[in-house]
RNA sequence: CAACACCAAGUCGUCGUA
Protein backbone atom coordinates (compact mmCIF):
# COMPACT_ATOMS: atom_id res chain seq x y z
CA UNK A 1 0.00 0.00 0.00
CA UNK A 2 3.10 2.50 0.90
CA UNK A 3 4.61 1.52 -2.48
CA UNK A 4 1.04 2.31 -4.73
CA UNK A 5 0.86 5.18 -2.65
CA UNK A 6 4.53 6.95 -3.53
CA UNK A 7 3.88 5.60 -6.95
CA UNK A 8 0.59 7.90 -7.28
CA UNK A 9 2.25 10.67 -5.57
CA UNK A 10 5.08 10.07 -7.92
CA UNK A 11 3.15 10.43 -10.79
CA UNK A 12 1.52 13.55 -9.38
CA UNK A 13 4.01 15.32 -8.49
CA UNK A 14 5.82 15.27 -12.23
CA UNK A 15 2.10 16.21 -13.87
CA UNK A 16 1.31 12.85 -14.59
CA UNK A 17 -2.88 13.60 -13.25
CA UNK A 18 -4.34 11.08 -15.11
CA UNK A 19 -1.93 8.31 -14.41
CA UNK A 20 -2.01 9.43 -10.96
CA UNK A 21 -6.19 8.83 -11.19
CA UNK A 22 -5.85 6.17 -12.68
CA UNK A 23 -3.66 4.48 -10.65
CA UNK A 24 -5.87 5.52 -7.42
CA UNK A 25 -8.55 3.64 -9.10
CA UNK A 26 -6.57 0.50 -9.98
CA UNK A 27 -5.11 0.02 -6.42
CA UNK A 28 -6.62 -2.86 -4.63
CA UNK A 29 -7.15 -0.72 -1.23
CA UNK A 30 -7.05 2.86 -0.03
CA UNK A 31 -6.83 4.37 3.06
CA UNK A 32 -6.12 7.90 4.64
CA UNK A 33 -3.25 8.44 3.23
CA UNK A 34 -4.00 7.78 -0.25
CA UNK A 35 -7.14 10.15 -0.14
CA UNK A 36 -5.61 12.68 1.35
CA UNK A 37 -3.45 12.47 -1.73
CA UNK A 38 -5.81 12.43 -4.39
CA UNK A 39 -7.44 15.78 -2.66
CA UNK A 40 -4.54 17.82 -2.81
CA UNK A 41 -4.05 16.39 -6.88
CA UNK A 42 -7.39 17.00 -7.36
CA UNK A 43 -7.02 20.22 -5.44
CA UNK A 44 -4.04 21.89 -7.55
CA UNK A 45 -6.72 21.84 -10.68
CA UNK A 46 -8.84 24.73 -8.54
CA UNK A 47 -12.17 22.64 -8.49
CA UNK A 48 -13.41 23.55 -5.39
CA UNK A 49 -16.27 21.97 -5.88
CA UNK A 50 -15.14 18.82 -6.89
CA UNK A 51 -12.81 18.86 -4.25
CA UNK A 52 -14.95 19.00 -1.68
CA UNK A 53 -17.56 15.74 -2.88
CA UNK A 54 -14.23 13.84 -2.70
CA UNK A 55 -13.65 14.98 0.69
CA UNK A 56 -16.78 14.08 1.68
CA UNK A 57 -16.79 10.79 -0.01
CA UNK A 58 -13.82 9.94 2.16
CA UNK A 59 -14.18 6.97 4.52
CA UNK A 60 -12.15 8.40 7.04
CA UNK A 61 -10.62 11.62 7.77
CA UNK A 62 -7.89 12.85 9.93
CA UNK A 63 -6.05 15.99 10.57
CA UNK A 64 -3.99 16.15 7.54
CA UNK A 65 -7.21 15.56 5.04
CA UNK A 66 -8.73 18.35 6.96
CA UNK A 67 -5.66 20.56 6.44
CA UNK A 68 -5.21 19.87 3.00
CA UNK A 69 -9.29 21.05 2.72
CA UNK A 70 -8.61 23.96 4.52
CA UNK A 71 -5.82 24.95 2.25
CA UNK A 72 -8.33 24.71 -0.86
CA UNK A 73 -10.44 26.73 0.13
CA UNK A 74 -7.70 29.18 1.65
CA UNK A 75 -5.94 29.03 -2.12
CA UNK A 76 -9.28 29.99 -3.76
CA UNK A 77 -10.74 32.51 -1.55
CA UNK A 78 -13.44 30.23 0.41
CA UNK A 79 -12.91 32.29 3.35
CA UNK A 80 -15.84 31.50 4.96
CA UNK A 81 -15.49 27.74 4.26
CA UNK A 82 -12.33 27.69 5.85
CA UNK A 83 -12.43 29.26 8.81
CA UNK A 84 -15.36 27.44 9.64
CA UNK A 85 -13.50 24.07 9.31
CA UNK A 86 -10.84 25.06 11.08
CA UNK A 87 -13.04 26.56 13.98
CA UNK A 88 -14.53 22.94 14.21
CA UNK A 89 -11.42 21.23 14.48
CA UNK A 90 -10.58 19.45 17.53
CA UNK A 91 -6.68 19.69 16.97
CA UNK A 92 -4.58 22.32 14.94
CA UNK A 93 -1.11 22.34 14.11
CA UNK A 94 1.54 24.59 12.60
CA UNK A 95 -0.34 23.88 9.01
CA UNK A 96 -3.68 24.77 10.29
CA UNK A 97 -3.08 27.44 11.22
CA UNK A 98 -1.23 28.73 8.23
CA UNK A 99 -3.73 27.40 5.52
CA UNK A 100 -5.10 30.22 7.67
CA UNK A 101 -3.03 32.92 7.25
CA UNK A 102 -2.93 31.98 3.50
CA UNK A 103 -7.09 31.93 3.50
CA UNK A 104 -6.97 35.76 4.58
CA UNK A 105 -4.59 37.31 2.17
CA UNK A 106 -6.37 36.10 -0.40
CA UNK A 107 -9.37 37.31 0.69
CA UNK A 108 -7.33 40.52 1.25
CA UNK A 109 -7.99 40.47 5.08
CA UNK A 110 -4.34 41.74 5.54
CA UNK A 111 -5.48 42.64 9.03
CA UNK A 112 -7.10 39.27 10.40
CA UNK A 113 -3.83 37.42 8.32
CA UNK A 114 -1.49 39.19 10.73
CA UNK A 115 -3.46 38.49 13.56
CA UNK A 116 -3.54 35.00 13.01
CA UNK A 117 0.01 34.93 12.61
CA UNK A 118 0.23 36.21 16.21
CA UNK A 119 -2.28 33.92 17.36
CA UNK A 120 -0.60 31.20 16.52
CA UNK A 121 1.23 28.71 19.26
CA UNK A 122 4.50 28.54 17.20
CA UNK A 123 6.05 29.69 14.14
CA UNK A 124 8.14 28.42 11.66
CA UNK A 125 9.50 29.87 8.28
CA UNK A 126 6.73 28.54 6.35
CA UNK A 127 4.70 30.42 8.44
CA UNK A 128 6.70 33.66 8.17
CA UNK A 129 6.82 32.93 4.84
CA UNK A 130 2.87 32.98 4.42
CA UNK A 131 3.05 36.17 6.41
CA UNK A 132 5.63 37.79 3.48
CA UNK A 133 3.18 36.84 1.23
CA UNK A 134 0.80 38.08 2.62
CA UNK A 135 1.96 41.57 2.73
CA UNK A 136 3.58 41.10 -0.82
CA UNK A 137 0.73 40.03 -2.73
CA UNK A 138 -1.56 42.37 -1.29
CA UNK A 139 -1.12 46.19 -2.83
CA UNK A 140 -0.12 48.83 -0.47
CA UNK A 141 1.98 46.89 1.88
CA UNK A 142 5.73 46.99 0.35
CA UNK A 143 7.00 48.87 3.48
CA UNK A 144 5.36 45.75 5.51
CA UNK A 145 6.74 43.06 3.27
CA UNK A 146 10.40 44.55 3.48
CA UNK A 147 10.33 44.95 7.20
CA UNK A 148 9.01 41.17 7.99
CA UNK A 149 11.95 40.19 5.02
CA UNK A 150 14.67 42.24 6.81
CA UNK A 151 13.22 40.79 10.32
CA UNK A 152 12.72 37.09 10.05
CA UNK A 153 14.22 34.79 11.80
CA UNK A 154 15.83 32.54 9.07
CA UNK A 155 14.75 33.46 4.89
CA UNK A 156 14.91 30.75 2.09
CA UNK A 157 14.72 30.74 -1.36
CA UNK A 158 10.97 31.17 -1.31
CA UNK A 159 11.34 34.34 0.67
CA UNK A 160 13.75 35.31 -1.35
CA UNK A 161 11.05 34.85 -4.36
CA UNK A 162 8.15 36.48 -2.93
CA UNK A 163 10.00 39.24 -1.85
CA UNK A 164 11.11 39.93 -5.57
CA UNK A 165 7.50 39.47 -6.34
CA UNK A 166 6.44 42.46 -4.12
CA UNK A 167 9.39 44.60 -5.66
CA UNK A 168 7.89 44.11 -8.92
CA UNK A 169 4.18 44.16 -8.25
CA UNK A 170 4.84 47.65 -6.44
CA UNK A 171 6.89 49.17 -9.37
CA UNK A 172 10.15 48.73 -7.18
CA UNK A 173 12.17 47.82 -10.30
CA UNK A 174 15.13 48.70 -8.51
CA UNK A 175 14.78 46.77 -5.41
CA UNK A 176 13.98 44.15 -7.90
CA UNK A 177 17.34 43.97 -9.70
CA UNK A 178 18.89 44.62 -6.15
CA UNK A 179 17.16 41.71 -4.89
CA UNK A 180 17.77 39.22 -7.75
CA UNK A 181 21.60 40.06 -7.54
CA UNK A 182 21.82 39.67 -3.99
CA UNK A 183 19.95 36.07 -3.87
CA UNK A 184 22.11 33.14 -2.80
CA UNK A 185 20.48 31.19 -5.71
CA UNK A 186 17.70 31.34 -8.47
CA UNK A 187 14.80 29.12 -9.07
CA UNK A 188 12.91 28.97 -12.71
CA UNK A 189 10.36 30.98 -10.18
CA UNK A 190 13.19 33.73 -9.92
CA UNK A 191 13.66 34.21 -13.35
CA UNK A 192 9.75 34.00 -14.54
CA UNK A 193 9.55 36.97 -12.15
CA UNK A 194 12.12 38.98 -12.63
CA UNK A 195 10.61 38.77 -16.33
CA UNK A 196 7.57 40.09 -15.50
CA UNK A 197 9.26 42.35 -12.83
CA UNK A 198 10.55 44.28 -16.02
CA UNK A 199 7.72 43.68 -18.48
CA UNK A 200 5.13 44.92 -15.58
CA UNK A 201 7.17 48.03 -15.48
CA UNK A 202 7.71 48.49 -18.73
CA UNK A 203 10.85 47.08 -19.66
CA UNK A 204 9.85 44.66 -22.47
CA UNK A 205 13.45 44.69 -23.85
CA UNK A 206 15.13 43.83 -21.04
CA UNK A 207 11.86 41.07 -20.10
CA UNK A 208 12.97 40.00 -23.26
CA UNK A 209 16.65 39.37 -22.41
CA UNK A 210 16.15 37.80 -19.27
CA UNK A 211 13.83 35.41 -21.22
CA UNK A 212 16.54 34.90 -23.28
CA UNK A 213 19.01 34.54 -20.47
CA UNK A 214 17.67 31.37 -18.75
CA UNK A 215 19.19 27.97 -18.97
CA UNK A 216 15.47 26.58 -19.25
CA UNK A 217 12.28 27.49 -19.52
CA UNK A 218 9.16 25.53 -18.67
CA UNK A 219 5.08 26.12 -19.73
CA UNK A 220 4.79 28.61 -17.14
CA UNK A 221 7.96 30.43 -18.26
CA UNK A 222 6.70 30.91 -21.98
CA UNK A 223 3.27 32.03 -20.98
CA UNK A 224 4.82 34.29 -18.80
CA UNK A 225 6.41 35.75 -21.68
CA UNK A 226 3.08 35.56 -23.83
CA UNK A 227 1.59 38.18 -21.19
CA UNK A 228 4.37 40.19 -21.11
CA UNK A 229 3.93 40.80 -24.44
CA UNK A 230 0.32 41.25 -24.19
CA UNK A 231 0.81 43.88 -20.67
CA UNK A 232 2.96 45.82 -23.54
CA UNK A 233 0.74 45.50 -26.47
CA UNK A 234 2.52 43.76 -28.86
CA UNK A 235 0.50 41.35 -30.49
CA UNK A 236 2.55 40.51 -32.92
CA UNK A 237 5.19 39.16 -30.59
CA UNK A 238 2.84 37.51 -28.62
CA UNK A 239 1.79 35.48 -31.41
CA UNK A 240 5.12 34.53 -32.68
CA UNK A 241 5.51 32.93 -29.01
CA UNK A 242 2.12 31.78 -29.06
CA UNK A 243 3.16 29.67 -32.20
CA UNK A 244 6.68 29.10 -31.04
CA UNK A 245 5.57 27.17 -27.77
CA UNK A 246 6.41 23.42 -27.11
CA UNK A 247 3.61 22.80 -25.22
CA UNK A 248 0.24 24.78 -24.91
CA UNK A 249 -2.37 24.51 -22.05
CA UNK A 250 -5.59 26.51 -21.18
CA UNK A 251 -3.60 29.20 -19.61
CA UNK A 252 -1.82 29.65 -23.12
CA UNK A 253 -4.54 29.38 -25.38
CA UNK A 254 -6.75 32.15 -22.91
CA UNK A 255 -3.90 34.77 -22.40
CA UNK A 256 -3.60 34.28 -26.41
CA UNK A 257 -7.52 34.87 -27.02
CA UNK A 258 -7.33 37.88 -24.48
CA UNK A 259 -4.41 39.45 -26.01
CA UNK A 260 -6.47 40.06 -29.41
CA UNK A 261 -9.33 41.35 -27.21
CA UNK A 262 -7.44 43.62 -26.04
CA UNK A 263 -6.08 44.56 -29.63
CA UNK A 264 -9.86 44.66 -31.21
CA UNK A 265 -9.68 41.56 -33.23
CA UNK A 266 -12.58 40.05 -32.17
CA UNK A 267 -12.88 37.49 -34.84
CA UNK A 268 -9.22 36.10 -34.34
CA UNK A 269 -10.29 35.57 -30.48
CA UNK A 270 -13.56 33.88 -31.13
CA UNK A 271 -11.20 31.24 -33.05
CA UNK A 272 -8.98 30.81 -30.56
CA UNK A 273 -11.73 30.27 -28.12
CA UNK A 274 -12.90 27.62 -30.72
CA UNK A 275 -9.73 26.07 -31.53
CA UNK A 276 -9.21 25.34 -27.89
CA UNK A 277 -8.58 21.88 -26.99
CA UNK A 278 -10.49 22.49 -23.84
CA UNK A 279 -11.91 25.13 -21.98
CA UNK A 280 -12.83 26.37 -18.63
CA UNK A 281 -14.71 29.21 -16.25
CA UNK A 282 -12.05 31.33 -17.17
CA UNK A 283 -12.00 31.00 -20.48
CA UNK A 284 -15.66 31.24 -21.20
CA UNK A 285 -15.67 34.16 -18.80
CA UNK A 286 -12.74 35.99 -20.81
CA UNK A 287 -14.85 35.23 -24.74
CA UNK A 288 -18.09 36.54 -22.68
CA UNK A 289 -15.77 39.94 -21.77
CA UNK A 290 -14.59 40.54 -25.46
CA UNK A 291 -18.21 40.09 -26.84
CA UNK A 292 -19.80 42.03 -23.58
CA UNK A 293 -17.00 45.08 -24.38
CA UNK A 294 -17.92 45.44 -27.67
CA UNK A 295 -21.89 45.28 -26.97
CA UNK A 296 -22.46 42.56 -29.26
CA UNK A 297 -25.74 42.38 -26.76
CA UNK A 298 -27.21 39.14 -28.84
CA UNK A 299 -24.14 37.18 -28.79
CA UNK A 300 -23.22 37.51 -25.39
CA UNK A 301 -26.88 36.71 -24.16
CA UNK A 302 -26.00 33.70 -25.89
CA UNK A 303 -22.59 33.25 -24.62
CA UNK A 304 -23.80 33.31 -20.97
CA UNK A 305 -26.92 30.89 -21.39
CA UNK A 306 -24.71 28.33 -22.92
CA UNK A 307 -21.79 28.17 -20.45
CA UNK A 308 -21.34 25.42 -18.60
CA UNK A 309 -20.58 27.45 -15.20
CA UNK A 310 -21.06 30.82 -13.92
CA UNK A 311 -19.26 32.74 -11.36
CA UNK A 312 -19.41 36.25 -10.27
CA UNK A 313 -17.29 37.47 -12.63
CA UNK A 314 -19.40 36.26 -15.53
CA UNK A 315 -22.46 38.36 -13.49
CA UNK A 316 -19.82 41.52 -13.63
CA UNK A 317 -19.61 40.98 -17.03
CA UNK A 318 -23.30 40.54 -17.49
CA UNK A 319 -24.50 42.96 -15.12
CA UNK A 320 -21.80 45.93 -16.52
CA UNK A 321 -23.08 44.97 -20.33
CA UNK A 322 -26.72 44.86 -19.15
CA UNK A 323 -26.15 48.50 -17.66
CA UNK A 324 -24.30 49.99 -20.19
CA UNK A 325 -27.44 49.27 -22.85
CA UNK A 326 -29.76 51.10 -20.44
CA UNK A 327 -31.19 47.02 -19.70
CA UNK A 328 -31.07 48.49 -15.88
CA UNK A 329 -34.44 46.13 -15.44
CA UNK A 330 -32.25 43.05 -16.84
CA UNK A 331 -29.28 43.75 -14.63
CA UNK A 332 -31.51 44.18 -11.64
CA UNK A 333 -33.06 40.58 -12.38
CA UNK A 334 -29.94 39.19 -13.00
CA UNK A 335 -29.01 40.95 -9.47
CA UNK A 336 -31.73 39.22 -7.23
CA UNK A 337 -30.96 35.46 -9.25
CA UNK A 338 -26.95 35.75 -7.87
CA UNK A 339 -26.98 33.16 -5.10
CA UNK A 340 -24.60 34.13 -2.22
CA UNK A 341 -24.02 37.88 -3.04
CA UNK A 342 -20.55 39.44 -1.74
CA UNK A 343 -19.17 43.11 -2.29
CA UNK A 344 -17.77 42.18 -5.38
CA UNK A 345 -21.92 41.86 -6.66
CA UNK A 346 -22.97 44.67 -4.92
CA UNK A 347 -20.26 46.85 -5.95
CA UNK A 348 -21.36 46.92 -9.66
CA UNK A 349 -25.20 47.30 -9.33
CA UNK A 350 -24.44 50.13 -7.25
CA UNK A 351 -22.24 51.44 -9.52
CA UNK A 352 -24.82 51.19 -12.49
CA UNK A 353 -28.02 52.69 -10.90
CA UNK A 354 -25.59 56.11 -9.83
CA UNK A 355 -24.37 55.71 -13.61
CA UNK A 356 -27.61 55.91 -14.79
CA UNK A 357 -29.13 58.47 -12.86
CA UNK A 358 -30.76 56.51 -10.44
CA UNK A 359 -29.57 58.15 -7.08
CA UNK A 360 -32.40 57.39 -5.17
CA UNK A 361 -31.79 53.63 -5.57
CA UNK A 362 -28.49 53.57 -5.73
CA UNK A 363 -28.40 54.75 -2.11
CA UNK A 364 -31.24 52.64 -1.05
CA UNK A 365 -28.70 49.98 -1.90
CA UNK A 366 -25.77 50.95 -0.17
CA UNK A 367 -27.91 51.68 3.11
CA UNK A 368 -29.18 48.10 2.35
CA UNK A 369 -25.29 46.93 2.15
CA UNK A 370 -24.24 48.71 5.10
CA UNK A 371 -27.49 46.74 7.32
CA UNK A 372 -25.62 43.72 5.62
CA UNK A 373 -22.62 45.18 7.55
CA UNK A 374 -20.92 44.77 4.28
CA UNK A 375 -19.51 48.05 3.92
CA UNK A 376 -18.63 50.95 5.64
C1' C B 1 9.95 4.31 4.03
C1' A B 2 3.75 7.19 1.39
C1' A B 3 -0.57 12.12 2.20
C1' C B 4 -1.55 18.46 4.19
C1' A B 5 0.66 24.78 4.87
C1' C B 6 4.70 29.42 2.16
C1' C B 7 7.10 31.83 -4.15
C1' A B 8 6.14 32.63 -10.95
C1' A B 9 1.56 32.56 -16.21
C1' G B 10 -4.92 33.46 -18.17
C1' U B 11 -11.03 36.10 -17.41
C1' C B 12 -14.43 39.85 -14.19
C1' G B 13 -15.36 43.69 -9.99
C1' U B 14 -13.23 47.49 -6.53
C1' C B 15 -8.77 50.41 -5.73
C1' G B 16 -4.43 52.54 -7.71
C1' U B 17 -1.20 54.01 -12.28
C1' A B 18 -2.72 58.54 -17.00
Amino acid sequence: LVCWTAMVAAYARNGYVFQAKHLFDEMPERNVFTWTLMLSVYSENDCVDETKSMFDEMPERNLVSYNAMISVYASSGHLQQAKEMFDHLPERNLVSWTSMITAYSVYSDVNQSKETFDAMPEQNLVSWNALLSTYAQNPGYFESAKLIFENMPQRNQISWNAMLLACADNGFLKDGERIFSQMPERTLVTWTTMVLAYARNGHIQSAKTMFGAMSQHSLVTWTAMLAAYADNGLLEDARQTFLKMPEKNLVTWTSMLTVYAHNGYLEEAAQVFDHMPERDLVSWNAILTVNAMHNQFEQSQCIFYSMPAQDTGTWNIMLALYTRNGHIWKAKKLFDQIPDKSLVSWTPMLAAYSRNGHTQKALIMAETMKLLDMAD
